[in-house]
DNA sequence: TACGATACGGACCAGCGGTCCGCTTCTTCT
DNA sequence: AGAAGAAGCGGACCGCTGGTCCGTATCGTA
């Protein structure tokens, strides 16, 4: 382990960042409004401080997602009924996507800034590679499915999930949380050949 | 009309314009790396000159795109067999979809600009808009389909084509171009209900 | 050819991400 | 407790970008 114990206003300085990030990132209305300098100044800290602790406005931004995950990639890895790792595959699927869906909804802002982050595509990122091999395995488990070559499943259900669609369909358009779900449960039914869509959707 | 005829040297200048920028995009690595200036003096003008044709960054590459895909929106409009409007809904979507797909593959560069363009989500251009629409309104044709509430379906097939997973399948993991096509037909096919999927997908 | 309108072009600007280094604060050793 | 040294801090600073501005060159017209 070649990771020293961090020094005291170390450790409060991170999490000061984090706080103040969060509260901008939510705040305003697209990611690039929020500028280092502003966090930096939120957080009560200096500019090289942040670039210190994190590297570059990417790392930040990743940094605060892989913490706001934090949850979920435990729900998915321990166990609880619906996410955990004993729901068979064509239960599991849905409740994943799901489960992602809802993050992105309800932390829009930060999962659009995690999304436009990098110079290139979101799909470089070492985060994306661990939702897609994930998703990729189970659908690969699903019996009369021959699911092979790039995994363009997994990856064409990631992409209905997308930040940007995401917040578009929910900020700018006003589709309420539920319906969204439903229309993605609805959707990700279709894909899995489950046969005719699932009851009444609720009405817009 | 309010528009008044432009000058020649106007004309002349847009077009070196266009071409210089799909060159360079074309040749870089990423679209972040071509800069205004860089256009502008590869297409031998000035800067002033790219603002005042095109407004803005965004503005420059939307008119290219438009520009480049004229030849698919014809023949979507017009009318040869597979995508023209005189093809029955289920078979038309495909076509579309895939249409956009091999524009995405052949253009990726460009493709990646528009769509990491605007400092907001690529949804919110009038671009964007336009395809949803039409994509929506054939799936409302389909019979047996209760596409209801904000199209989410055809947001969620549009996304399976977005440019900057068409970029990462294609040019990092080197998908080839034909399994790409195939692997998208496979997935509109499963969502359009369209039973199984079709014949042997090209062994990867 | 002469004149008005139009477009050109590159010096210029503000703001961004990112770097650097003298100074402060923590830790630890005696 | 006190001092020495490491670890971390912070904001002035830099390079570069998208975007503006206006004196000047070019075009269309009579």
């Amino acid at each position: 382990m070649p990771d020293r114990k961090p020094r005291k206003d170390a450790a409060r300085n991170r999490e000061a960042v984090f706080a103040a990030a969060d509260t901008l990132f939510a705040q305003c209305r697209s990611p690039e409004d929020v500028t280092m300098a502003d966090i930096a100044a939120a957080a009560g800290v200096g500019k090289g401080t942040l670039f210190r602790a994190f590297g570059d406005r990417t790392g930040l931004i990743r940094a605060l997602c892989e913490a706001r995950l934090e949850p979920i990639r435990n729900a998915i890895e321990e166990g609880a009924p619906p996410l955990g790792p004993a729901t068979p595959p064509l239960e599991r699927v849905p409740a994943l996507l799901d489960a992602v869906l809802c993050f992105k909804i309800d932390n829009r802002h930060l999962a659009l800034a995690l999304e436009g982050a990098g110079a290139g595509s979101p799909y470089s990122a070492e985060h994306y590679e661990h939702w897609h091999a994930l998703l990729q395995g189970l659908l690969e488990q699903i019996p009369d499915r021959a699911e092979a070559g790039s995994g363009f499943t997994a990856h064409a259900l990631l992409a209905a999930t997308r930040a940007d669609l995401v917040a578009y369909l929910a900020g700018e358009k006003d589709v309420p949380r539920e319906e969204l779900r439903d229309q993605l449960a609805n959707f990700t039914a279709a894909v899995l050949g489950a046969g005719p869509r699932r009851g009444p959707a609720a009405e817009g």
